[in-house]
DNA sequence: CCCCATATGCTCAAAATAAGTATAAGTGTC
DNA sequence: GACACTTATACTTATTTTGAGCATATGGGG
């Protein structure tokens, strides 16, 4: 057991690694969630776009989420509500196709989110809807056809193309219980679990080396619909935070951080959805948001909505002080069970 | 906007930080949740009981989980079932008595589950009841006598003592959510969120310099009921672990990572309330974990219980094939609501 | 055989959920 | 101004899930 004190702690560690602060900045507009990606343009190996990111200044920030703060006003100029580490990403080759040698680049991922209407353009960034990045996440309106024509065939050439029968039987176990191909339905929670196993099996651009990746069969070629490839391991720490969102969103209330002061109920709903990915049952969900107190009408009403005007309603704070787990109801599992 | 290269991604970061994992070591045993502790022993300020902890290397480790496994393997001579990453602690002053200067220490904290039967005593190393570091967290014969008599005291005394009322609001109103005194009754998972906020009130030894803390009106005295103190911050990791296995089990089936592999569905039960600190209804419990798909009768039986014999169940693996979060069914809240 | 202890099976009411039907209140068309 | 159309909102109903308790089973010890 390790007992050295503190003078002799330093390993290895001290001289050859690289640590800065990756964020995930969240947003919902025009009903579609989207992230704030750099550079994001041509798309070519060599110019992906890419997560912003900032350094830790060990000297002057007293906490990280303070030193992620900083840069993201200082860069873009926006205001972060909801702030949450994410995850530390230090996998060695988070850019599949480096090669040994240099600092070991780690990041303290973050995901935050914005409001809507502080979510202006940064210049050199974009607002990327994210299931451009992750096209097979979106069931609003069903299930997306790439995931059954696209992804589950390879998915399951790649699984029986195991050489042994028990990693066969692993793999297809693995994708059953991720994408819900069995008799479970689908869990919207489980992106990172489900980008994983598409990066295993050689179906996203990130774990190709040209395009094409060697599965130990035949070379599968990486299908141009499976979505937005990102520099280095970004898209990974997208899926983390989607995931995270996801469930967030269940039992805290976190959806109010993209939301205007104030908003209809389908308003509210309507991003949620976006968010979860799936739809939702316009009556319960306005009975549950107003039964568990989580919202209180203005007093005003909405004319926009095309037909009969919407009262507006804003987040109601002491919901937190009242509720147990204050979010937005949104069933784990859709499809079959 | 960042749009730099991996080749200046190197800030003031690089030679001005030292990372380490951090591992969280938990276990079942005696119906008691414990933690693996380094040195526990004297407990005088200097020599603290502290969390195991292995170097990060940059150059041998792909994934800092398999560093995090070799050096505790190592170490200890455990062998880790289910680990997972916790949060990076990087603030400043993590120990509030060190001085600034020297390269900041970062810990990659890591939360790992053992069996039972596994947890031999690594030398210079105990496992240790973690309620005895949180005594207000143990609620499985109600709730604990110093929580109502000590800290809601003390911490009504701490919001109180806020020069402007708005912060007074504000801390009464946190202190209300985290610990339930108000309406709502007890959320086991927020472990975290109580520790912080003890922390803040100066009620828990690592915040006091020396037995006593300002909280800007009067010198609060630290009772010596508020818990075992450990070595910097590192009560404040086992506080995020806890928090997030006793979330984890409702979903997840990491409650079997601790059992043997047979066991009386009252066995599990007692782990099941040793982590979550909350009893449970001993029917609807075998209910659920049955009904689910959780476990199966292994066909013996143990006489060990005193009474009746109880059937013998395994884990039964394929029940994450069929459900959708499978874990064992413990209420979020207890108490008021 | 009776008592005690624990295990296990079953009932029942209350609460939460899911999915619908019905109605209200605007806009735009003719 | 009647009518179609749109979206908002209220209410109903069946089903499932929970929470809590009662009853019975099955061992050991006197």
């Amino acid at each position: 057991m390790n007992t050295s004190s503190k003078t002799d702690r330093s390993g290895a560690a001290d001289v050859s690694v690289v640590l800065d602060l990756s964020a995930v900045i969240a947003t919902v507009s025009a009903d579609e969630p989207r992230v704030l990606l750099v550079d994001a343009g041509t798309g070519d190996a060599e110019s992906r776009p890419r997560l912003p990111f900032g350094p830790f200044d060990p000297e002057g920030d007293r906490t990280m989420e303070e030193g992620l703060r900083r840069w993201v006003t200082d860069q873009t100029g926006l205001t972060l509500g909801f702030v949450e580490q994410l995850y530390t990403f230090g996998d060695r080759f988070r850019d599949p196709s480096a090669q040994a040698g240099g600092p070991r680049p780690i990041s303290v991922g973050y995901v935050a989110l914005v409001r809507q209407a502080s979510a202006k353009r940064p210049a050199g960034s974009s607002w990327v809807e994210w299931y451009r990045l992750f096209p097979w996440e979106d069931w609003r309106t069903g299930s997306p056809t790439m995931l059954a024509e696209v992804l589950k065939p390879q998915l399951i050439a790649w699984a029986d193309g195991a050489e042994d029968s028990k990693t066969k039987r692993m793999r297809r176990e693995r994708a059953d219980v991720a994408f819900g191909f069995g008799d479970l339905g689908w869990d919207a929670d489980r992106v990172l679990e489900r980008y994983e196993l598409l990066y295993e099996a050689g179906l996203v651009a990130e774990s190709a080396t040209d395009g094409r990746i060697n599965t130990g069969q035949d070379q599968i070629e990486v299908h141009p619909l499976t979505g937005l490839p990102l520099h280095q391991d970004h898209r990974r720490i997208v899926a983390t935070a989607i995931g995270r969102l996801r469930g967030k969103i269940r039992y805290r209330p976190v959806i109010f951080e993209v939301m205007p002061s104030a908003f209809t109920l389908f308003e509210l709903q309507r991003a949620t959805e976006a968010l979860a990915g799936t739809p939702l049952h316009k009556q319960n969900f306005r009975r549950l948001v107003a039964s568990e107190g989580l919202v209180e009408e203005t007093g005003q009403v909405s004319v926009e909505t095309g037909g009969r005007p919407a009262k507006m309603f804003r987040f109601r704070r002491d919901v937190v002080r009242e509720r147990p787990a204050p979010g937005v109801r949104v069933p784990r599992r859709r499809g079959a069970r």
